[in-house]
DNA sequence: GACAGATGTCTACAGTCGTAATCTTGTGCG
DNA sequence: CGCACAAGATTACGACTGTAGACATCTGTC
């Protein structure tokens, strides 16, 4: 399983978000979350590369940044980690603890 | 907002599993899960006390270790924070995405 | 009152994360 | 062909985490 970290996930969260992109949309697409320097977000990208969460396509001439993992994906293992370690892995148990009506 | 790192968190989930309990059952309860020295889940402890996410009390002679953090609570935070970085906030949508069958 | 064991505090230390700068290499354009 | 700029790699560095040992203190029991 891949581990992303926080600073990470905003990084896929822009790619997300508007798809493909290249370095300069995806700094600005990670700004509007986020006020890191230019060379933060190349940082957590080339992490990301490394980890083969984002792949760097050269296309016609020009960089493109996809995201390789897929969101829903990454939500449903941050969801079952969470269900693992408070509800014994069950997701369902966990799903209506986030439903019920708060207890007042 | 309380910060809980994934290892504090076993800890607490322990709390959660059996209430309120003596250190040497606690112990016992965290290494249902997790195969960590004695030190070490006196550390996390020590770190979820200083947090004030767990109060340590002591009642007739002997002490008992409270979690002051609902578990409820906890998982609606961690939860929340997923949907803000994936859903802008949007609950609801993050959990429909759980929910929804898995595009094959 | 002394001592054993429980509890609390301090220290340690390598690894990861957040945040970033710099250095190197590739490359499209003039 | 050379240069400006884009992209990739390397390095930095303090804070936080995971993992733990050592030392200090409290306290119930003999």
């Amino acid at each position: 399983m891949i581990r992303i970290t926080e600073a990470e996930s905003e990084v896929l969260a822009a790619l997300w978000r508007r798809g493909p992109m290249s370095f300069a949309a995806l700094i600005e697409e990670v700004k509007v979350a986020q006020s890191w320097g230019d060379a933060t977000i190349k940082t957590l990208l080339h992490r990301l590369i490394q980890k083969d969460a984002v792949q760097s396509v050269r296309q016609d001439g020009r960089q493109l940044y996809h995201p390789r993992l897929d969101r829903r994906t990454y939500v449903l293992d941050q969801v079952q980690a969470l269900a693992d370690r408070l509800f014994a892995g069950d997701r369902a148990a966990l799903l209506s603890a986030i439903s019920e009506p708060p207890a007042i």
